[in-house]
DNA sequence: CCGACCTGTAACATGATATATTACAGGTGT
DNA sequence: ACACCTGTAATATATCATGTTACAGGTCGG
């Protein structure tokens, strides 16, 4: 199992639409080819992030906008927005049918519940406290460390 | 995107053996009625944990034994044992093909790598801090509950 | 030593999901 | 009018989780 690279992408496209919005617009096949993947990824998860508030689009014209600076974007808003997992569910899979007249069956998905969420909850806050600013600066330090050595 | 049943059937099958062990033989048909799967799963996920070490098992004569404390045990090690995620890859599916003449696309995954690491760390470290021992403990306890209520 | 019961494992079926791809209707700006 | 863009549907494919059947071989009580 692993989480889907749609993750992966959206904070790639991020960083991307950061970089380059100065100098040039930023479309779909644009990002796409960056990213390595299909243009109608790339607008699909442009699209949930878009209904997630974190970014505009210009329909025609074409070309993604970030509706707040990177520092307010952190990579748990990226998660939630590209539905990574699913909300109601959690993290975790449960079997579905313990047997209720096991002792064990009926008792074992309270018993665990409490320890798989806080689980969830300790990775969750990990992924609030890192910002796209961090990632932003990281790439840009990688940048300047090729120019240098050049 | 979710974790696997697996790692919960597990937990059940080791807090199912600790319980009935005293009391019955414990075969893989058993296990399966209470965890609500068919038996070949069981036997499966069984076989995941013998060669994590975490039990011992009796071929022909049937029945499983745990090789260590419930105590010793951590959800860790379940997870570990019953391959929720692939060693290697990491939690995270990086999307594979950035583009290398594209600045962000060459760079984006060093400079995201780190965070993801720690994301799946700080999730390991808490798995790490739960036992056997606290489920098995909790799921007395709601047995206790039942019986009071009757 | 036979028969009942068990495990380990292979083989196959099925459904869900991630990703890729094609296609097209409709918006925008020159 | 035309080139370029987005949003979205439809479809294909591969991978994976889970279920199921089947069977060879171990163990043990009678």
């Amino acid at each position: 199992m692993q989480i889907t690279s749609r993750f992966t992408i959206a904070v790639h496209i991020i960083t991307a639409i950061d970089y380059f919005q100065k100098t040039r617009r930023v479309s779909s096949e644009f990002l796409a080819g960056s990213v390595g993947v299909n243009p109608v990824i790339v607008r699909n998860v442009i699209g949930m992030m878009r209904e997630a508030g974190i970014l505009r689009t210009q329909k025609g014209s074409g070309g993604a906008e970030l509706t707040r600076p990177l520092s307010d974007i952190s990579l748990y808003d990226i998660y939630k927005a590209v539905d990574c997992v699913d909300s109601e569910a959690g993290l975790f899979h449960f079997h579905e049918q313990p047997n209720p007249e096991c002792p064990v069956g009926r008792n074992i998905h309270q018993a665990l519940d409490e320890s798989l969420a806080e689980i969830q909850r300790v990775m969750e806050e990990k992924m609030r406290s890192v910002s796209l600013a961090d990632i932003s600066e990281r790439t840009r330090q990688a940048i300047g460390k090729e120019a240098e050595t050049e």
